[in-house]
DNA sequence: CAAATTTCAGTTAAACTGATATCC
DNA sequence: CGGATATCAGTTGAACTGAAATTT
């Protein structure tokens, strides 16, 4: 039954009373704050939810920096080998990469060898673009790790990356 | 220019050579992968998805689980305040409230003070789900944790638990 | 011909917007 | 009345599905 509710007149079990500015914001559910992979899911999602924010006042999309850094690290790619290694749908790639080659980030060319493929290339002006995106990126990250000191945050990179190494299709 | 690049004629820069099953997955590039917060986004999208599946199984969505939680941990909520807590959407939460209810995990009733809320309460069934739901999501972090002993599990939810609490919307 | 690659058209679930009815 | 609450209808962008067209 409900045995285990809080006393009826207890006087708010909630978070920080209210300070006569704006409503307050009710403690997030102890059931939720013990999973590790809840905050994992927020915490990623308000860092992936600020980044493309700022992309999209450039008009671009998340995938848009994944594509050019994955041709600035690795060179030219065939559209199904970005698939691969960014794990994007195809039908979505191909769409993402006509959006870069007409905004002239990338260059698209049918492969000679293999003329089903799509040879797509970055361009001066992606790269340009990419080094701003980045800056951007580093940004936000500041943000989002602002209460972890640098050591804290090389402990948490090191843990993620390594939950990340095993996450199906990344090995 | 594009004086960086691999030389053309490398053996192929990537990953693990294809051991003749399926195609390879080639390397992330590591100018995404240096981002604490790009790992964050993937790690906590895989950890969210594997989850919401098994909810779809049982006709679930993952807003269940949390208004689930939010009532077992504090009570019953008038769905503004559940509104407030998860930081839902009021349109959402709406839908939400009704399929619980429908499914009989909740109850929902007139606020008797005040006839604009619409009080929602767990049932004893709403409880039964609830502690599998827990012991679902407990499995889910399993495999995603894997590779980290338990110390370091708890370091991660360490610092996870800081950068969380000082999300906007959070204290 | 079967399989691979790219592309297009359409679907689905998630998050958000706007409008409305009701009540304080 | 203005403001709050819940609800409904519709929009938007992201991810996926299915089916072409082309080439190997």
């Amino acid at each position: 039954m409900a045995s285990e509710e809080p006393a009826p007149d207890a006087p708010a079990p909630d978070g920080p009373s209210p300070d006569r500015a704006g409503p307050p914001v009710p403690a997030t559910p102890p059931t939720l704050l013990e999973f590790s992979t809840y905050l994992l899911s927020r915490t990623g999602k308000a860092a992936r939810g600020r980044l493309a924010e700022r992309l999209a006042r450039r008009g671009l999309r998340l995938w848009d920096l994944a594509v050019l850094a994955a041709l600035a690290d690795f060179g030219p790619h065939a559209q199904r080998d970005l698939v691969r290694r960014l794990r994007v749908d195809a039908s979505d790639m191909a769409k993402v990469a006509d959006h870069l080659a007409v905004a002239g980030y990338v260059e698209r060319a049918r492969d000679a060898a293999d003329r089903r493929r799509v040879s797509v290339t970055i361009t001066e002006a992606g790269r340009v673009l990419l080094a701003e995106l980045h800056e951007e990126a580093l940004e936000v990250q500041d943000e989002v790790l602002a209460p972890l000191d640098a050591a804290e945050r090389r402990v948490l990179h090191e843990l993620l990356g390594r939950i990340h190494a095993e996450l199906p299709g990344s090995p």
